[in-house]
DNA sequence: CACGCTCTGCCTGCG
DNA sequence: GCAGAGCGTG
């Protein structure tokens, strides 16, 4: 009798549960509820991946294993029960207050720990969290949610000192990482010529990812020679490292691993600690982000990790899906639940992404579906070039925005490679569309930023060589480079830093007449040092900045250096928004948020603004409507990959996926007969993806034949007709011009003409224009000289500042008081004189 | 030291 | 086509 009435209450309670998490599926709320052991979470794009990691956090917080356990409350009644199952007909915000007394060993906050990849990742679990607890802010403060990078610093501030660094150690960046590398190779007699350093720095890096150690690797090498040179630069670089106490972004998740494998004591400290462990976007974890979450989690072994197989698109970067695959093997008791409910893509959409990933084979296997209904065909766009297919997305947007379909902000444009951008960018730089491109040289990699980042280091960190080598005469102190040899060299012998060596130049003869300049230099750190500890931070950057030299070394160059002034000033107020948000703001602090928090939210989501990007930036992100253009075989998959073996066209193909999978309403693929890449000319068959879509998802979409070269016209399954085939010569300000028909030859064979032709304007006739095309010959358009004020039908007024002739016509450069400055046709411009 | 010229290589890139 | 590096010269 007991028995069944507890059974009844059991079953009531996770009726509760059930209508309080209402709002999830099925699958969601097994994953929600799952607290203990391994559980793997293979989330398909779209499909509320961040929701459950965040309801699974709360949950565990505030019900700890409430829903699967199996306790039963002293005195249980027939009554009672009769009453909870009543109650699991209410409204679901009166359900949610009668939950608390299911909780069976809640979680605390500071137990649970959330690693993520980046620091947008991070951020919004920590807002979400927030969100979750309005009534305790303390609760989301407590739980540890940080990237892998973040966790690794924050472990070894406090025990880092076991592994030999200093708590005051220094992260070197890529770039930092770079140049100790260049400095290792000449030390170790390596010229980089015969070994680049780019190919080093990778092949390092991707050691270290495994965990290897430079003997381990070169030993593998089984004697490869290459092997063993890498190795020696390794060594020599790690000796510069662990002089200037300094780690890189790699040894920050490889020593720590180090330590806890190392350090009973020290493991032990966080296994007993972290009860929780939840890593996101697991898939892109490489082994020693495995081995570190491995350990971590190690104690209780309750570790959840969300991910999607088919997302993978990190191998290149160190990343193995391996990780992902044999969760399930690596874990035995593993849990695995699968999300395939979408909540993002129309059916149509879905079905294309299901259908190209469907030819992979290295995957755990997932079929994504809405509850929305199929929604719009996709649509397959084949361009003349890439000007074409820019102007063709530029018109699209343009259109739907006016008759009211669609805001600037929901259109993505998502390309395979940066080099597409510059085409996509200035057609839309010349429209009236706001855009705005990620990617590029980011903020923080700007030559000002660095060089007063390493004033700022090496204030805080007197031993760091690096930083000190890249602004020790920068402003020119008269400290060249054999001064900077000299140091370098005391240094070594004398074993001390070489800001050691400048302090006490006076001791050394070998600095010679260089001595004044250098305990100036050392006088100014000194000086600044002791600032660091009294002034406000800000008040502080200034001083850094003045007391160098730095800000007027750039005022002195005048205004074409006016953005780098912009620039620090805009770093200014990151250090300002930094003290803001910091009660105890400090420069170390500061500086370690710097190199680990590189451009928080590039992306700004709220502009009204056509996003450009790539495909492996947009990763996460969704969009009413996406144009991939470049669906071309030799782009989209990249030539390398194509010639690449079966693994590297199993990572292209989830690219394509992940780009598909963008796309909540529209997708428009658009592909070219002929286009201009890397100064060449090239005739690409539309990519391979394109053609996994079933057809019958997708409308096809080709120029109309009148506008078609002569013979027959292009075919767009890739086949090449002779006209296409022709060179063109483009101009530096990508207007393009077809060659008059003696040119000759063939795109395939066609040199490269290096500074040769096509620099200079030479006088083409418009009508070779029209006669390649087809195209109506262009009007005629007054010429007006510079100075000009004209009015534009889209850009309002503004004045001609230079105005170019091009053939048969006139290239103008036009500063419109509104939309800035703009190059534009004359013939087409229908400009107007005021 | 600053500049301008030539040469080269070139996919994707978090922290 | 173009950026970044390397190199030579005023």
């Amino acid at each position: 009798m007991m028995k069944e009435l507890e059974t009844r209450y059991q079953n009531a309670k996770r009726a509760l549960f059930d209508a309080a998490y209402g709002d999830l599926n099925e699958r969601q709320r097994e994953a929600v509820y799952t607290v203990g052991g391994p559980l793997l979470v293979l989330a398909g794009a779209g499909s509320g991946k961040t929701t459950v990691l965040v309801r699974r956090i709360a949950f565990l917080i505030r019900y700890g294993n409430a829903y699967y356990g199996s306790r039963i409350p002293a005195g249980l009644s027939p009554e009672r029960v009769a009453g909870m199952e009543a109650a699991a007909r209410l409204p679901r915000e009166e359900i949610v207050p009668l939950l608390a007394e299911f909780a069976e060993s809640p979680c605390e906050p500071y137990r649970v720990l959330a690693i993520t990849f980046t620091n947008k990742a991070a951020n919004e679990i920590k807002t979400r969290l927030e969100a979750m607890f309005p009534e305790s802010p303390e609760v989301a403060a407590d739980i540890w949610s940080g990237t892998f990078h973040s966790v690794c610093v924050r472990i070894l501030r406090r025990h880092g000192e076991r592994m030999g660094y200093r708590p005051n150690f220094t992260i070197y960046d890529t770039d930092d990482s770079k140049k100790a590398f260049l400095e290792a190779m000449r030390q170790v007699n390596i010229d980089e010529k015969l070994l680049p350093v780019k190919g080093v720095m990778n092949a390092v890096s991707r050691a270290k990812d495994r965990l290897l150690t430079p003997e381990e690797f070169a030993e593998e090498g089984n004697g490869d020679y290459r092997q063993k040179q890498i190795a020696r630069v390794w060594t020599a670089y790690q000796d510069m490292l662990r002089d200037a106490n300094a780690l890189d972004f790699d040894d920050i998740i490889a020593q720590t691993v180090r330590l806890l494998r190392n350090h009973n004591d020290v493991r032990e400290l966080y296994q007993k600690r972290f009860q929780y462990v939840c890593v996101d976007e697991y898939q892109d974890t490489n082994p020693a982000q495995f081995e570190l979450t491995r350990l971590l989690a190690g104690g209780y072994g309750n570790l959840m990790v969300v991910g999607d197989d088919d997302q993978s698109i990190y191998k290149f970067r160190g990343a193995t899906i391996q990780n992902i695959l044999s969760f399930d093997q690596e874990f035995p008791r593993a849990k695995v639940v699968k999300l395939e409910q979408n909540y993002r893509s129309t059916q149509n959409i879905l079905d294309a992404a299901n259908a190209v990933i469907a030819k992979n084979d290295s995957r755990m296997g997932k079929t994504l579906w809405t509850a929305q209904g199929a929604g719009d065909r996709l649509h397959c766009v084949l361009c003349e070039d890439q000007n074409a297919e820019s102007r063709r997305i530029v018109e699209t947007v343009t259109k739907k925005v006016a008759c009211g379909e669609a805001k600037y902000r929901d259109f993505a444009v998502l390309y395979r490679m940066n080099a597409q951008s510059q085409n996509l960018e200035k057609a839309f730089a010349r429209s009236a569309v706001p855009y705005r491109m990620l990617g590029g040289t980011r903020f923080s990699d700007r030559e000002e930023i660095r060089d007063a980042v390493a004033y700022l280091q090496l204030i805080a960190n007197h031993a760091d060589n690096l930083r000190l080598g890249r602004i020790l005469n920068k402003p020119a102190r008269k400290i060249g480079p054999k001064t900077v040899e000299a140091i370098a060299m005391i240094a070594a012998e004398v074993g001390c830093s070489q800001f050691e060596v400048i302090e006490n130049a006076e001791k050394y003869a070998a600095l010679g007449g260089a001595k004044t300049a250098l305990e100036t230099f050392a006088n100014v750190i000194h000086t600044l040092t002791a600032d660091a500890g009294t002034l406000a931070l800000d008040v502080f950057f200034d001083r850094v900045l003045d007391l160098t030299g730095y800000r007027q070394m750039w005022i002195a160059k005048g205004e074409p250096e006016a953005e780098r002034l912009e620039n620090l000033d805009e770093f200014k107020s990151q250090i300002i928004e930094y003290m803001q948000e910091n009660e105890e703001p400090t420069l170390e602090e500061f500086l370690e948020e710097t190199a680990l928090v590189a451009d928080v939210d590039r992306y700004d989501e709220t502009a009204d603004a056509v996003v450009l990007m790539t495909i492996h930036s947009a990763k996460g992100l969704e969009f009413p409507v996406v144009f991939l253009p470049g669906m071309e075989e030799g782009i989209f998959p990249s030539q390398q990959t194509a010639e690449g073996g079966a693994a590297e066209l199993e990572e292209e193909r989830r690219l394509a996926y992940v780009a598909l999978t963008r796309a909540k309403r529209e997708l428009y693929l658009l592909h070219t007969s002929v286009r201009l890449l890397y100064g060449r000319t090239c005739v690409n068959p539309v990519s391979r993806f394109v053609s996994e879509i079933p057809s019958g998802l997708m409308d096809v979409e080709e120029p109309p034949r009148d506008r078609m070269a002569a013979g027959g016209g292009f075919r767009a399954w890739g086949t090449v007709s002779p006209a296409a085939n022709r060179p063109r010569t483009y101009y530096h300000d990508d207007t393009y011009i077809p060659d008059p028909p003696a040119y000759g030859g063939t795109a395939g064979n066609r040199q490269p003409s290096r500074g040769g032709a096509g620099r200079s304007a030479p006088a083409y006739g418009g009508m070779s224009a029209g006669a390649a095309y087809g195209a109506k010959p262009k009007p005629a358009a007054e010429i007006y000289g510079v100075g000009t004020r004209v009015r534009h039908a889209v850009f309002g007024e503004g004045e001609i500042i230079s105005a170019k002739p091009m053939g048969a016509d006139t290239l103008y450069e036009i500063m419109f008081d509104r939309a800035g400055t703009k190059k534009l046709m004359a013939s087409y411009a229908k400009l107007k004189k005021i």
